[in-house]
DNA sequence: CGTAAAATGTTGCAAATGCAACATTCATTT
DNA sequence: AAATGAATGTTGCATTTGCAACATTTTACG
């Protein structure tokens, strides 16, 4: 995964962050980040750790709008935390650091060579983002189960070039990241082992197609 | 929506176009226009008319993964056109600048004070994109075919502030945009009618919640 | 190590949804 | 204005899916 400060040196790295007046937050296991980050448009990195974006339902259902894991970026122009019902929190132990929007165009910055540089990681974080979005989007628009179910599997065993891989996550997360019912889902992949495209073995798939 | 070369003047814009060595190109309506793209990285801006990205089920369906109007941008490092299945077909006459990725951050470029305006144009519109991706999730993610629709008018409806708004689609393009059957969702509009939360009156929508 | 919590697998049942087929209205083109 | 094609509305029917409830297994944590 890219990072916001590739390519640059320890050194113009802390310079870099004092010019962009960055904020580095440590929060513990199962905390709500976001109820007391300031309101103006921020950019947020996770330094270490992880996070969950979840929508909880009027009716008390949650559901996992996305995860973010080190390396990764959010904020308030980039996902969608305006909405009030949607909630982050951190997986495990976590690190945040921020940035404001605006200080990323500062007049002092654009004065280093590196800046070109943080410039462009900065927007291939922002593409990579949108791939990301594109890839759930894709599985969210399949009109059954099964074929939500086959082209994730598809899309990991394409991504590592290898038809037997570990569930990157617990299938009760799957069933939330393809929104579908997770008993339906359990039973979904019951049926596509009978079937033959699909073997499983606790965290071990392996796909046959 | 916002444009890559807002607030620079008609003269460096041209400078600017002539640097990054963009190409215009200018297409029908109904036109494939992906077939004809170089391999290397690039963005596309809809400088005027729109195109839609399609992706073609195996067994002969349609989904519109996105639709792109004028002032939007695409790219492979943006869109999900890598995937042999998707074409991106223009609906009506269409006008696109293609930019090679790499050049965005060319030696000449930097030289140019407008440059940082490009810089914060640019990133304007890639986390736009974010947004309109992540309301799409956001939608697509509900569990119900009810639940989407209701959650689209609401957004439509706060976008512009009022409850009485036309639709900017066909009703066949939001099946599509919800991914959800057209005919189970023109009965589920149906229903909302018949319970009070919709009136309808051609493209016309008043929600009442 | 032991216990609580989370994840998983399963199944019956009701409800939602997709699909197909058709009539009707609306829009576009010549 | 006629004609063609696209969009819309509707409905029966089969299938898929969500939901609830439960047993079992795995994981996390003191």
């Amino acid at each position: 995964m890219a990072n916001l400060f590739e390519n640059i040196s320890e050194k113009n790295i802390l310079k870099l962050k004092r010019i962009l007046s960055a904020n580095t937050a440590k929060y513990k296991k199962n905390v709500n980040i976001l109820s007391n980050v300031n309101p103006d448009n921020f950019i947020a990195l996770v330094d270490s750790g992880s996070v969950q974006f979840i929508f909880n339902d009027y009716d008390g259902n949650k559901t996992i709008i996305e995860e973010l894991n080190a390396g990764e970026m959010f904020g308030n122009l980039i996902s969608n935390i305006t909405s009030e019902e949607i909630t982050c929190v951190t997986k495990e132990d976590t690190q945040i650091t921020y940035i404001e929007f605006d200080e990323i165009t500062n007049d002092e910055i654009i004065k280093n060579d590196f800046y070109i540089i943080f410039i462009k990681n900065l927007i291939k974080l922002l593409t990579d983002q949108l791939t990301t979005r594109n890839n759930r989007i894709e599985l969210l628009t399949k009109r059954s189960t099964r074929d939500k179910i086959l082209a994730y599997f598809k899309n990991e065993s394409q991504k590592r070039g290898t038809k037997k891989f570990n569930m990157p996550m617990t299938f009760t997360e799957l069933a939330n990241y393809l929104s579908v019912d997770r008993s339906a889902m359990s039973r979904e992949i019951k049926y596509l082992k009978e079937d033959g495209f699909l073997e499983v073995n606790g965290k071990k798939i392996t796909i046959d197609y």
